[in-house]
DNA sequence: GGTTAAGCACACAGATCGGTGTACATAGCG
DNA sequence: CGCTATGTACACCGATCTGTGTGCTTAACC
């Protein structure tokens, strides 16, 4: 009763510590950066002996690369593995996700070395989020998969990091262009009517289709 | 003769103190990132003494947004300005030329704090950036200039971006998209034939008739 | 030649960084 | 119970960080 303060739970504070540390680092990276987060700081928020941390990871490079890691596993199954939404619609969904700057691209910046194993993780993810889109860009029917799904990562990767310069969201943009890109990809029986106009002006709402069914709109990490 | 080596131009290594700041802090923040690079490393490799640097900078802070400041003051005009070029060429000529991580966005990714001046100048400068594209775009007759010209914008953006992810060169991406909303958002007639079917695949040239006329490949800075 | 501004060398400050060593407490489990 | 995993408290390390204080040297200009 001195110290020890009892958690809800029952969990005093102790025996969770991994998972704390790990939600602690995702939350400041993400708020404050990787480089202005330090290992104190780190322990403090998560509620967790500086040498417990060291218990667990070998260092903050280690820590860092397990965040990502930890951080969208399945790659946004909520839009892929959508069951009730067509492959265009699954397409178009994936910029319904409003999100702080991608922490893949933020790690990317942030770490100089391209060797460091959070970089190449985030190498990976990226290609492994392309690849995504292409399978449901061939799933759809479109004739270059592979092209519509390294051009609408590109979308979305611009829209992250041009919302942070900004300091404003941006998403909608990269919607409306992944929109003619879709469209213009699709066989032109696939594309619903109403589609292929002028895309509605770069703000609000484009993709009429996909977003009554999905709104993926979710509080994610990120 | 026992020190004070002289350089070539008899610039004995005194006298050009800022201008060697300067160069030397965009060459290491480029290279090794802004956080990474320390004060005295920077004195070093630029041949001045700390002294000298904070004679010149009140902090690092005020250096940083020095070197966003004189980084491309008048945004990219051997494209813009280009007077051989038609408004749609130069509209695709910002796709060619070629460059590391955009400093812009790297600085708003490596400082935390939205308000530091080198994130505010960042702003100012991709909205800049911005207004140039919308003011050609308007030029070449096209009908929503602003909604092109943030279309393009984000384009780039998410070149750099996923440039500096994946490790590999992107931009032929982003060209080909722009390729397709440029001579979308033109009217018919200035479209150049050829210009309307599949774009070429993503890789390789896209801007057939930009490329021929101005190669802007240039040894930029970033 | 003499004045002045610019630059240099160098020691040093205070903070923070990532990371460790050591000894103790506790929870879970057989 | 007693053993072992896990976690804690806390001091401490060396390195590095941005930034200063002081005194000297030198280039440029009149």
């Amino acid at each position: 009763m001195t110290k020890l303060d009892k958690g809800p739970q029952g969990l005093r504070r102790g025996r969770g510590a991994r998972e704390r540390i790990v939600n602690a680092a995702q939350q400041l990276f993400r708020d404050q950066g990787i480089n202005s987060t330090g290992i104190d700081q780190l322990c403090a928020v998560a509620g967790v002996s500086k040498r417990t941390l060291y218990q667990h990871f070998t260092g903050k490079d280690e820590l860092i690369a397990e965040c990502l890691r930890r951080f969208d596993p399945n790659i946004l199954p909520e839009v892929f593995d959508s069951t009730d939404l067509t492959p265009r619609e699954r397409l178009l969904a994936a910029f319904d996700v409003h999100a702080p700057l991608c922490p893949f691209i933020a790690a990317a910046v942030e770490i100089p070395d391209p060797g460091h194993s959070a970089r190449l993780y985030a190498r990976d993810y990226k290609k492994a989020f392309a690849a995504r889109l292409t399978d449901t860009a061939r799933e759809a029917g479109v004739a270059n998969p592979e092209q519509l799904g390294e051009q609408l990562a590109l979308l979305l990767d611009g829209a992250s990091a041009r919302s942070r310069v900004l300091n404003t969201e941006t998403l909608a943009t990269a919607a409306a262009i992944a929109a003619v890109l879709v469209d213009k990809a699709l066989p032109t029986a696939a594309v619903p009517r109403g589609a292929g106009g002028n895309p509605s002006a770069g703000t609000g709402r484009v993709t009429d289709a996909a977003t009554s069914s999905a709104e993926v709109d979710a509080e994610r990490g990120w």
